[in-house]
DNA sequence: ATCCAAGCGGGACGAGTATCCCGATTGTGC
DNA sequence: GCACAATCGGGATACTCGTCCCGCTTGGAT
């Protein structure tokens, strides 16, 4: 691959991870490859498709997030491990509006994503739940797609106000909600 | 108003209903048209915009949910209204994905709407949770938009299956998160 | 039965967007 | 330097929709 090509290819995925991170994922593909400063063929040619482009992008950010997440669940206990994760998800997703919207349903499939073999998301997730489960740090019957829901109502919040003692308090809500047992 | 004219509106009307339950807000005005056997002039002269249509729609679903709310508050004690009003609008927006989406932020804006002096969704939303702080049912320092959050949580619960159970098990988790006291 | 305005159907139009294509340009091996 | 293939830019194309318009139809009062 020419040098030029390596290097416009690099500003587009930097470019196109902020303007999906600010506008959303409807942001036209044009208005990146504007700021870009690069012409719509350059875009579609390294990424053929506008879902290819994203998933590129949200590869990358998965596979730094998997790197946390087995950071935590190596070095703290089970409860503690699964509720940092917890809060851990949010705070990274929560400033970036692409994400939310992926993760919110009105987008690409992240699972789709995630399921790449080397950046398995899923899996960690799956680990950090069986063994707050497994420690009584959450209630048994808690699923992965439960915690996910959770997490996307957290999201939810910050349309009504970016306050950050709001997002602290979501999570702490949710999170309670999580370790509760059922009630009688 | 002409008979037709007016068959023609409540036909709309009621299409549009299911129409936008089952596919979402994203479903064309054309094939609402297509389905209540009317070309899209006549849905568009009774209804000048997609918005319009969208909004009188939600205009008369919610009208029902406060009358439904109001009878909970008058009814049942503090605590037990306010969470059987959370169950309770959850159930009624899970089974329409048009309204999902527009509590989830895609789409137009519920709040506006739900402003409606005769149908003041948010004063009765308020007023119950009001009452459930006082009671000491849910911890202080909630407001209506982190209640507001957590239902958009269960409802997206709905994207990975729609167990009636997992349903039920969200609004229980929710509604333990926020009963519960801070964390020490 | 007649008339005519209210009402209707559906095609025209325009906006917004992703994708493809091709003539112009530029990096790179020789 | 030179040649040429890889790469680029951005206009052309195709598609989906919402909204508007206009010639035809029909309800309902007389």
């Amino acid at each position: 691959m020419r040098a030029d090509a390596q290097r416009n290819r690099k500003r587009v995925l930097e470019v196109a991870l902020e303007t999906f991170a600010a506008e959303g994922l409807s942001a036209p593909v044009a208005e990146i490859a504007r700021r870009a400063g690069v012409g719509t063929g350059t875009v579609s040619r390294h990424f053929p498709t506008k879902d290819a482009l994203s998933e590129a992008i949200v590869l990358h950010l998965v596979s730094e997030i998997v790197v946390r997440a087995r950071e935590l669940a190596a070095t703290r206990d089970p409860g503690t491990a699964f509720f940092e994760f917890f809060a851990l998800m949010v705070e990274q997703i929560a400033v970036n509006r692409g994400l939310s919207q992926a993760m919110s349903g009105s987008g690409f499939d992240v699972e789709a994503v995630a399921f790449d073999p080397e950046r398995n998301l899923l899996t960690v997730e799956e680990g950090l739940l069986a063994g707050a489960r497994k420690a009584g740090a959450v209630r048994p019957d808690i699923t992965r797609a439960d915690v996910k829901a959770l997490m996307v109502g957290c999201l939810a919040r910050e349309q009504h106000a970016l306050d950050p003692q709001a997002r602290k308090r979501m999570i702490d809500v949710a999170c309670a909600g999580l370790r509760a047992q059922r009630q009688p």
